[in-house]
RNA sequence: GGGAGCAUAGCUCAGCUGGGAGAGCAUCUGCCUUACAAGCAGAGGGUCAUAGGUUCGAGCCCUAUUGUUCCCACCA
């Protein structure tokens, strides 16, 4: 027999057992065609990346439910892997480097990228190693990186595929760059954040009139490369100078009045001026009316040559600058302030600017229409429902991506141009050009969006474009999980990949969760510093606490509240779990127990088992594991510590009893099946105990996921016993209720004309007698022998007397057996008032009705042997 | 401008297909009962946002309203 700490710690065994997984290789899955597989990949947090409370969340949902289908027996593979992040590893690599006084340029393309490489061997494994320390059962020996060979492989035969299917193009389109990044960015990146920033009234004069047209606008410096002003053609106030031309300050430029519906007459003064290089809108203006695109900005945010004098000059001082001149030249009227959304770059934060460059795009609209129908078909399904809704909207609206990044980190465009002017797409370098046989090609400098290869991972990490046996079995994947922050991102776009390249779904199921919040409901951020570190969660209260705590009381996809006492709570309760093992391993010493002539009690116990195993897998189909891991907590807490355990010590305690054995058995067998049910959840400690109880060889990791079986439903014997706990309650009540200290204990007597009620409490005299601190329990049909001034509890069929004379305070205990009286009247006026309703009497099921008929008879004959008591103490 | 979520005990939240409102924490009372004081036993506390409707029956379904949070969107 072991020696066990009174207090659980687990600090001192959670590395030792993940440990010993590692080195069993547990986790690790092989291609078996014979057995079912069951498949997750991990979204690959970024190289750059540290465990946060959100990856802690994933993880565990995502572990939960590969060690539950491990169990049940599938073949289980996590696959885990890290994703290369191009611009926040390009950043932080450049950070470093400035710290050192290098740029980019010093070192070159090729230096750079020895160095990055340097930089990810030294810290791209730190967060997977983090992941160990919550217990992820992933299969290690099939780690993944998004540019690795492999992988790298893949995203060059889509790029190329789509390419020749033509649905990759390269063109000069308005896209998003951030000056600060010094890159193109995807909508999808794009902020919009609602700011309050200045609303400039600005006139330009009419030529050939000594007239002005006024409008407003958020950005001033922008008229440097007006080339129209818009207005709308049924407003009859601009009718007259359609057609006409202003002269833009500065530049001198004649542009001229046109009509388009897209100007709203309502909104300001009807007038708009078009700047198509650095707006959407105007850009769709421009390309309607033929107009030219003047781009005024350099990549870092200056003006550039097309603006005259103010070339060189960052946009915003170039924008006071203009606003005072503009003053002076008497055309500025006027500066409001004005709310509206300004868009950011999502990583950085700078405001992005639109401007027309050359990039590389796919073309979406097509690539949409299957990742739409598998959603409508049903083949792929969200959980929680709703969240099919903001994936449709996305994918019926798209527009296309823009996928080429200004950034060395990366899968480099395998473009390559012949000086005669060919592009060639192609996944190694050509040797020469197709067209003119040159051998003069160079490689696009630019690199793909790091969203192009993960939207291959579902496929790339099983060996795709190779049709690997792991492609095969493992493919498509069981189930996502992620949170809904990146439906947009990663999700869309790897359905449409997938339905492009393999025809067939990533995955079927997509479990959403929500955000892991500070306790007063933000959002952790590192500018807020209100983050909370999983790790010092785990090194203070262990890693399962805190799985428990992240999805218990938490419904999926919604947000989440993070309190450090609900980590206290779970800490508490796997303690509670210790204690009971340690309760179990110390009562077998080193026995194994024959399962004998078992009691009731073991029964209840048993059959209360038997239904939770069979509830949790059901919510566990569901992916309800917050309810699933409720019932496990409740039943472990409630049914077995508080009521069994108590139940059988009198067994245990007397070595002569002789279904002593059964108890242990039945200690033992349960417990078994309550540390499976756990593990999913709590695997550290499910694990210790398990090994502990069972032996050192065995793991709990690969035991077999409890089953519901009709040969432990025991109907009669959980009646029984409830009858039994709800007679306890009541006795506990009372003498809590008149301040009777646990230590006195006093005679019970149960009496009831009921025989099998007689019979339920002869055979739980000796724990009802534990639990209800009686000295002696006596079972009779009738009051002989009972004090006139004893105190009574009416129970179902029965009522239960104790000598508590000098304790009676005959007022208190009319005024309780009065409540009493009260509250049961009002019972069976409910229930009667149901059965006499026609209506629910030949509507309602059977079952219902029958459930309320049973009520009615319960508490007409409690209110009546109330009556009684009532009768007697008011004769005394 | 569209779309979605949330509103349940003092706090944070569960409540799965409609069938007598739950947990954790907090509060109050009594217990160091030989697994556990990170514990045990008991108690108080809710017109389930508001108003209608469907139903024998609504926290749950429908409609409207109020408050709140979020997402999407090109109103300069």
């Amino acid at each position: 027999m072991k020696e066990l700490a009174k207090n659980y710690d687990p600090s001192s065994s959670e590395d030792r057992i993940y440990q010993n997984w590692i080195d069993k290789n547990y986790f690790h899955a092989e291609v078996e065609p014979d057995k079912e597989p069951y498949t997750i990949v991990i979204p690959p947090p970024n190289i750059t990346g540290h465990l946060h409370m959100g990856h802690a969340l994933d993880e565990t949902l995502q572990d939960i439910l590969i060690r539950w289908k491990r169990m049940q027996g599938f073949n289980a593979l996590w696959l885990p892997g890290t994703d290369h992040a191009a611009i926040s590893t390009e950043v932080k690599i450049v950070n470093q480097m400035r710290e050192e006084g290098i740029t980019k340029e010093d070192i070159g393309r090729e230096g750079f990228l020895k160095r990055a490489w340097e930089w990810k061997k030294e810290y791209g494994g730190t967060i997977l190693n983090q992941l160990k320390k919550l217990g992820s059962s992933c299969d290690w020996q099939r780690e993944r990186f998004t540019m690795d060979e492999g992988l790298s492989n893949a995203v060059l035969t889509v790029f190329e595929r789509l390419y020749d299917k033509g649905y990759i193009y390269r063109g000069a389109k308005l896209i998003n760059w951030c000056p600060t990044c010094q890159t193109t960015i995807s909508d999808a990146e794009v902020e919009h954040v609602d700011k309050t920033g200045g609303f400039w009234h600005i006139k330009y004069p009419i030529k050939g009139t000594d007239k002005f047209l006024e409008f407003a606008t958020t950005r001033p410096e922008t008229m440097l490369g007006d080339t129209a002003i818009a207005v709308n053609p049924n407003d009859d106030r601009y009718r007259d100078v359609v057609g006409k031309t202003c002269i833009l300050p500065f530049v001198d430029r004649e542009i001229p009045i046109i009509a388009d519906e897209y100007v709203d007459m309502e909104f300001g003064t009807g007038v708009v001026k078009i700047t198509p290089a650095h707006d959407p809108n105007d850009f769709e203006v421009g390309e309607r009316h033929g107009l030219e695109k003047i781009n005024i900005l350099n990549d870092d945010g200056t003006i550039n040559e097309n603006g005259g004098k103010f070339c060189g000059m960052d946009r915003y001082e170039a924008r006071d600058l203009i606003v005072k001149e503009l003053d002076e030249m008497g055309l500025f009227i006027k500066k409001e302030e004005i709310n509206h959304a300004v868009g950011t770059h999502d990583r950085c934060g700078s405001v992005i600017e639109p401007l027309i460059k050359r990039q590389w795009f796919v073309k979406m609209k097509e690539l949409a229409k299957p990742a739409l129908d598998v959603y409508y078909k049903g083949e792929l399904k969200f959980v929680p429902d709703r969240f099919g809704k903001i994936y449709t909207h996305w994918l019926e609206d798209i527009h296309d991506w823009c996928i080429s990044r200004q950034l060395w980190w990366g899968h480099r465009i395998p473009a390559y141009y012949c000086s005669c002017g060919e592009t060639i797409v192609s996944r190694t370098k050509p040797d020469c050009c197709p067209k003119c046989g040159g051998t003069n090609l160079k490689q696009d400098e630019d690199c793909l969006d790091t969203w192009f290869s993960s939207a291959l991972w579902p496929f790339s990490t099983l060996g795709w474009p190779e049709e690997t046996p792991e492609l095969k079995h493992f493919y498509p994947t069981s189930v996502l999980v992620t949170g809904y922050d990146i439906i947009f991102f990663w999700v869309v776009r790897m359905v449409f990949s997938a339905m492009e390249q393999m025809g067939e779904v990533p995955f079927r199921t997509v479990l959403i969760h929500g955000l892991v919040r500070d306790s007063q409901g933000r959002k952790m951020s590192k500018s807020l510093g209100n983050g909370i570190d999983p790790l010092e969660l785990i090194a203070k209260y262990g890693a399962d606490a805190l799985r428990l705590t992240l999805v218990t009381g938490n419904a999926p996809g919604n947000d989440m509240r993070f309190y450090e006492e609900r980590v206290e709570n779970s800490r508490n309760f796997g303690n509670k779990l210790w204690n009971a093992a340690r309760f179990v391993m110390m009562n077998l010493g080193d026995e194994e127990p024959q399962k004998g002539e078992l009691t009731p009690a073991d029964k209840w116990i048993i059959s209360k088992a038997n239904t939770l195993a069979k509830e949790v897998t059901a919510n566990l189909d569901n992916y309800e594991l917050g309810i699933a891991v409720q019932k496990v907590y409740d039943f472990i807490w409630d049914e077995y510590c508080d009521w069994y355990i108590e139940m059988v010590k009198p067994r245990l305690y007397n070595k002569e009893d002789a279904t002593r054995e059964s108890a242990l058995w039945t200690l033992k067998n349960v417990l078994m099946t309550a540390l499976k049910l756990l593990h999913p959840f709590m695997p550290f400690i499910t694990e210790e105990i398990f090994t502990s109880l069972q032996s050192d060889e065995e793991t709990i990791v690969l035991a077999k996921w409890p089953e519901y079986t009709e040969e432990n439903n025991f109907a009669k014997d959980e009646q029984a016993i409830e009858r039994i706990k709800e007679a306890v309650k009541s006795i506990r009540n009372l003498r809590s209720g008149m301040n009777v200290p646990p230590s006195k204990k006093v005679k019970v007597t149960v009496v009831s004309e009921n025989a099998d009620v007689r019979d339920t409490f002869e055979t739980g005299k000796v724990f009802f007698a534990t639990l209800a601190y009686a000295s002696e329990v006596a079972v009779q049909s009738d009051k002989s022998g009972i004090g006139e001034d004893a105190i009574s509890t009416v129970i179902h069929d029965g009522v239960i007397y104790m000598p508590f004379a000098e304790l009676v305070d005959v007022e208190k205990e009319k005024e309780r057996l009065t409540k009493e009286k009260k509250r049961l009247e009002g019972e069976v006026m409910r229930v009667e008032k149901k059965l006499g309703n026609e209506g629910f009497v030949s509507k309602a099921p059977q079952k219902i009705i029958d459930e309320e008929k049973a009520k009615q008879a319960k508490y007409t004959q409690m209110l009546k042997t109330v009556e009684e008591q009532l009768a007697n103490l008011l004769n005394k």
